[in-house]
DNA sequence: GAGGATATTCGACATTGTCGAATTGCATTC
DNA sequence: GAATGCAATTCGACAATGTCGAATATCCTC
């Protein structure tokens, strides 16, 4: 990891907590000499990643993210191809629906659908949530147990009441979410909205993201219906991208006892 | 300019023009030996900001970078301030309407208002323009003449026939809009489409940003009532990111004759 | 199964980024 | 309106760091 790029990706993850920020608060949460920082943060902003607030002198993210995460999500295949099933998904169950991958220990929308009644929602494609805390996330630790045994070894952080925090929990819940391939979360990020997901493979049978349809907690548990409607939204999906089978094979633990002769 | 870094960006915006690229692409690309760039590569990586298509070992740009940019979103004054009158200018205008940033020579929709007219309509939030073929691209540039004598030297890229690309035509169409405060494109990035932008201004009279509104070139030129409605809408936003006036002062060239005794 | 091409690892060198001190600039106070 | 204090910026020397080329591993093609 080189250093230099290490430090620029901690400034950016810096502003994105505090969204302003002097170089000298810089300076003290990455524990870096003032000078060190302002190099940094002028060869950021040299490139429009990082930008000055008007007038001021602090610093804030910058405009060049925009155009950049703009073609992350016109390089997307799945989104591209997620797009029209999930317009469908929404509109037979009414409920909204999202499309996220993983980055580390979250999940990020990558694309989103309203629920098809006509209210006035937030667009929450690029919002991220704790993978502890989303069904979606959970599906993507499931399947990826490489970073499920680090993150379960570090503290799990509450959003609401309902979040699992006890690692053995969580555990439990993901070995059920490989045998079933289907994954809820009940008010365990925000209260009132509870989820259900499922996981959507590539060609490979690598699980790469996963599909949910938001359910208002009062209308918890969902009917069949809806559970088939989701289920088959990630097989057609999944079979676009070339997939041969669904649901995926549970991923194989580190050790398998003997496979082969 | 600390070189990691320059190279880290020029990484990324590599893998903006080229969705995939290799290791082997990506050094051609900038003139670098592949292990630098593979070190450059796996430490952008190492933050989600670069990823690996899966299954190739090709590369592209990474999740994190939609993450950021959602949060640059939100931390914008401007565009949060921007947003209930820009809705109002399209309802009143039945046009769709467009926030944008300068990003050097381009400009950055942040907010996008569709056309009420219920058609579908793409979303625009994160588009990209050349400032020199766009009418907020051509404000932003006006009030900000230090980028602007850099630009004209350059050659300007033509995106439809009616681009301007002469240099001269370009700089005399700026002055007339500072003259003005406010600038029009016909047909000059997109055929069919129009469109006329104002200036937005922040407490210290600097121009921070451009509200436009795209006119079918079908019905250009647009009724003197979508420009009253346009020009109230810069001078409200402005007046609550608490300017005193507007229109904003012409931009003093680098030298003035004698202005003061 | 062999060949070619591409990604990845490794270690030595010197370029490069880092750091502390000095300077400038801004804002607030008296 | 001058003076004080804080924060951003500039500068230069040192050595830690990133860079590069060669060697190795891995993947894909034929």
């Amino acid at each position: 990891m080189i250093q230099a790029i290490d430090r620029a990706a901690k400034v950016l993850s810096s502003l994105q907590g505090a969204r302003h920020l002097g170089i000298t608060e810089l300076s003290a949460e990455l524990g870096l000499p003032v000078s060190t920082v302002h190099g940094i943060v002028k060869s950021l902003q040299g490139h429009g990643l990082v930008a000055q607030e008007p007038g001021g002198s602090r610093y804030l993210l910058g405009p060049a993210l925009l155009k950049l995460s703009n073609v992350y999500l016109d390089t997307l295949d799945v989104r591209a191809r997620a797009m029209r099933w999930t317009v469908e998904l929404a509109r037979r169950t009414g409920l909204s629906t999202r499309l996220g991958v993983q980055l580390f220990d979250e999940v990020i929308v990558i694309h989103h659908n309203e629920r098809p009644d006509g209210s006035q929602q937030m667009p929450e494609t690029g919002l991220s949530i704790p993978a502890h805390a989303s069904a979606m996330g959970k599906v993507l630790l499931a399947y990826s147990p490489e970073y499920t045994s680090e993150l379960l070894g570090r503290t799990l952080r509450s959003l609401t009441g309902a979040t699992i925090t006890d690692p053995a929990q969580l555990a439990m819940q993901l070995t059920s979410i490989t045998e079933h391939a289907i994954a809820t979360e009940e008010d365990e990020a925000v209260l009132g909205e509870s989820s259900v997901a499922v996981p959507v493979v590539d060609t490979r049978g690598t699980v790469i993201a996963a599909v949910a349809v938001v359910v208002p907690t009062s209308e918890w548990p969902p009917e069949s219906s809806v559970l088939n409607s989701l289920r088959e939204t990630a097989r057609n999906i999944s079979r676009e991208l070339g997939a041969s089978t669904w649901p995926p094979r549970a991923p194989q633990p580190a050790v398998v006892a003997h496979s082969e002769p």
